[in-house]
DNA sequence: TTGTAGGCGTTATCAA
DNA sequence: TTGATAACGCCTACAA
């Protein structure tokens, strides 16, 4: 049988407060019809016994644990939409849990349907991890965080199409016949987004879109990135503008371009996508557009928790949130 | 009286194989002295109920959840070290559990106390926070990961004094007759110890510590803290040599310096810690020193793991991990 | 090898 | 206004 954990329960402080244990639940979660001088006693014994509600008992019982889980994967700003997904779920007294799914091997899905959780944020979800949890038996409220649309549960994400599609425009207007596009990692919808827009600005130009460049994220990759474009350069191909599906690429970017003799922005312009701090900060400052990363989690937070409260269509109706897109003052 | 949630359960899974519902729990534990035949029929219905185990009520009954507890609060490196411990967290089969905590307002420590959580990492956490949390009554197991040591449980965090003190002398090798320091986030253990490190090399080389700029992390706060630097400079005071809290600090530091006139590397140096990856692409190339802070949470959240399981001393005994300091290869 | 009984700490229902 | 009682879904112990 099993055994007592040893930290006080309802119980003891019932005991204490020489009341039953369901005085001290209504005490404690402030239910009306309980003498204010037997309430006080209840609490007395409360704070005397150190006595904490036991959240998972209480889950057991209601069904809701006040958790919200947060599927993962690495891409492009899933730091700060995560970060506006932990504010949102704090704020409304819960807490989150992250796991961290590897597009590969999504075990970890599992693993979270485990746990008792009242609702689901697939952050930057792969199309194969969003089948494989379409794919599983009864599941929570689910909302897709910068993802494909999928039936899962509605998708919130911002434009990324439409802020490709203005940078590669804004440098076709400064006069270049062509911009070349360093994509993101593989597999991203992000990515995939930013370089449909591309692609649909140079189709609207008139202008046969190059090879895009591989990329990913980060200034490493950034770096092999440029690289390949300045062995392109030297191969004949004429390169004078670049769009870089990540602002997190650029830094690796301009050390390879400048040290193939290409310098940003004498010989070639360089714009990017997501308005990290950094952008502003990089010689020359980076072009770049800000599609609100955080703000899209926390919509996407509050979405998911309408949805676990019962609060129908508070938010639910917009899919996505216009990008605020500024450019910084960049040099060219 | 409660409801059932719907979901089946053992019940409904023993009921379909024609066996006790404690059959079934052997089966799904994978407890001996089942006939194989009879966990075959187990494990049809299971499948084809769709049924999963209830973490929650086996955490009622167990008195573990699987889930692993980390309060954070915003600091140097706070990303990379909980990117480590989840990683060592999710290898362990276990869940994380993220609070972020605003040290001026701890409430979400109780938050987090209030779910059943096997153990707590406390990353990066200010004074106040451990105060407030060593205050509570009965608490899980806690690692202390790159904070003051504290009663609390153990601590584990690179050795930011010596390798602060290590690039400070470094810098004095060089020729410069005193270094300046720009500081990382007030209250961030971290940057106090990198602080110490930069005072001690000074000290031992006979030199008085020159007023710290105050910092914090990130490229506008490095920028900032550029413009105090070169306000100074211009008031008459000799800086040729600076060294940053932290590498974020960096591509900001720069950019108001060259606006300053004062071009790294030629009038000014500058060294960071914490060799993120864009230092190698800043240009010049940021000299900066590796703390491990993956390796950290990741030792941190074993060393947890170790006492939550009753492993004793697997790993408990070391309480810092050696930073691997590896300058890179700068321009000075 | 399998089933029965009891209890983990809470909430909901009903009666007092 | 308060208390008894029955779940929630599971695990441990013991009996069969």
């Amino acid at each position: 049988m099993p055994v007592r954990s040893g930290t006080p329960g309802m119980v003891d402080v019932a005991r204490l407060a020489g009341v039953s244990h369901q005085t001290v639940s209504r005490v404690v979660n402030g239910h009306p019809g309980v003498r204010p001088e037997t309430a006080a006693r209840v609490r007395a014994a409360i704070t005397s016994l150190g006595y904490r509600r036991n959240a998972t008992a209480r889950a057991l019982v209601t069904h809701r644990s006040g958790l919200i889980g947060a599927f993962t994967t690495p891409d492009i700003d899933t730091d700060r939409l995560l970060s506006g997904v932990e504010a949102a779920v704090r704020a409304a007294g819960r807490t989150l849990l992250i796991t961290v799914v590897d597009p590969d091997d999504p075990t970890g899905v599992d693993r979270l349907l485990d746990r008792v959780v009242d609702g689901h944020l697939a952050v930057a979800p792969t199309t194969s991890l969003l089948a494989t949890l379409g794919a599983l038996p009864a599941r929570p409220p689910t909302v897709i965080v910068e993802g494909p649309s999928h039936p899962l549960g509605p998708s919130v994400g911002a434009d990324h199409r439409g802020a490709a599609r203005a940078l590669t425009h804004h440098l076709l207007d400064r006069g270049h016949r062509t911009v070349h596009h360093v994509t993101g990692p593989p597999g991203s919808h992000i990515a995939a987004e930013r370089a449909a827009g591309w692609r649909a600005a140079l189709a609207e130009a008139g202008i046969d879109a190059p090879e895009p460049v591989p990329g990913g994220t980060g200034p490493d990759t950034g770096h092999a990135a440029g690289r390949a474009l300045a062995d392109r350069h030297r191969a004949g191909e004429p390169i004078t503008a670049v769009l870089a599906a990540d602002d997190t690429l650029a830094a690796g970017l301009f050390h390879a371009l400048a040290d193939a003799g290409l310098h940003v922005p004498d010989r070639i312009a360089v714009a990017g996508i997501g308005d990290r701090p950094e952008s502003t900060h990089l010689a020359p400052a980076l072009t770049t557009v800000d599609t609100g990363p955080r703000a899209v989690g926390e919509r996407a937070a509050r979405i998911l928790l309408d949805m676990v409260e019962g609060r129908e269509g508070t938010d639910t109706t917009v899919p996505a949130t216009a990008p605020r897109t500024r450019a910084s003052t960049g040099h060219w």
